[in-house]
DNA sequence: GACACGTGGGG
DNA sequence: TCCCCAAGTGT
């Protein structure tokens, strides 16, 4: 058998088991339906998806495609409300990239561009998205390579060097079995196969379609590829945010455009960082209870431990948004602060 | 190439 | 509990 008829074997079956086994989600077109997906729908979930998984991602997308049916009701609305639904979904940089992406794409007259390289030019969109948007959305071929595809690639083709070195070998792999038909669904069948069955732990081989030509599996190392470098310890710091309460509403602060949790709405803190722990300075002079207890939270590059203090003011002159305490859960803030908000709650 | 950048779930 | 991981991008 010549390599050329096992790539077409494994292309071939890989997009028989994706007909059998296409996991039914909601921004996804079934195979062989004839349906033609919309590209604001396949670009919002693509971005959605970044470096986070299909369950968390469920809400969030039935959510804006709610309120925001077309590229256009995007484009139209305020940062303030897209950053507020985008809230608890982390990575933030991404919802302030999916707004000005959107008035581009609206400023263009609502139509995406339809090649790779056309996409790869719009804020937030990388070579993983500009690639599956491609391919999925416009029929492309295109190498789509996300952590599914360098995981299954890995694997298959026995690709021992460590990630991230390994990317451009990973990625030359994947390109040679890239068919230029069907491009959208082998590339979904690529990242399927990965999610349920060649799994990062305990790779269900059995089942695969794949696995008589799975070289690591011939040598009973698949479920230790892809190798990774080591990464480094995360630091803990430690820092303090403030509940500042007046009347039934609580003080709340945009933050910085730069940094972590940029743009978004806040407690007031301290100034903790990745770089160094809070100095414990409250933002304004007044008579601060502890609350009891503790916020724990893992950030990519540390890990937090936050106090909060608390004070009542019969005023409300201080610098924010006074928020009404009983919708603060609407107010749109990251995990980590709608953590500190329950502590002081007790919720 | 290295690092900044969130969060929730699974083993 | 803790560690790893997930449909990455921008600097």
């Amino acid at each position: 058998m010549k390599a050329s008829d096992k790539i077409d074997d494994a292309c071939a079956r890989l997009l028989a088991w994706y007909d059998g086994h296409a996991r039914t989600l909601p921004w996804r077109v079934p195979p062989g339906s004839g349906e033609v997906p919309d590209p604001y729908r396949v670009w919002l979930s693509e971005v959605m998806l970044q470096q986070t998984t299909v369950a968390a991602v469920k809400d969030y997308f039935a959510k804006f495609t709610a309120i925001w049916p077309t590229v256009h009701d995007l484009a139209a609305a305020d940062d303030a409300d897209v950053l507020s639904a985008w809230a608890g979904l982390g990575y933030y940089a991404r919802a302030r990239n999916l707004i000005a992406c959107a008035r581009e794409v609206a400023g263009r007259g609502g139509v995406f561009p339809d090649s790779e390289e056309g996409l790869r030019e719009l804020p937030g969109v990388g070579a993983y998205t500009s690639a599956a948007i491609a391919a999925i959305a416009f029929g492309r071929r295109a190498v789509v390579v996300d952590a599914n595809v360098e995981r299954v690639i890995a694997r298959l083709f026995t690709i021992t060097d460590p990630l991230p070195g390994s990317k451009e070998v990973i990625r030359a792999a994947a390109d040679s079995i890239t068919p230029d038909e069907r491009a959208g669904d082998f590339a979904q069948a690529m990242m399927d196969l990965g999610a349920t069955i060649c799994t990062s732990r305990d790779p269900k081989c059995l089942l695969c379609p794949l696995s008589d030509m799975c070289t690591a599996r011939k040598a009973g190392i698949a479920a230790q590829l892809p190798h990774k470098t080591p990464k480094k310890a995360r630091p803990l710091r430690t820092g303090t945010a403030f509940w500042i309460e007046s009347d039934g509403h609580v003080l709340l602060v945009k933050r910085d455009g730069k940094g972590m949790l940029a743009g978004m709405r806040a407690l007031p803190d301290d100034g903790w960082s990745a770089k160094t722990s809070g100095d414990g300075t409250p933002p304004l002079f007044a008579d601060w209870t502890e609350v009891e207890g503790m916020v724990g939270h893992g950030f990519t590059h540390f890990l937090l431990e936050l106090s909060v203090q608390r004070c009542e003011l019969t005023g409300r002159e201080a610098e924010g948004e006074w928020w009404p305490i009983d919708r603060i859960g609407e107010a749109g803030m990251p995990t980590l602060f709608a953590k500190a908000a329950k502590l002081v709650l007790g919720t």
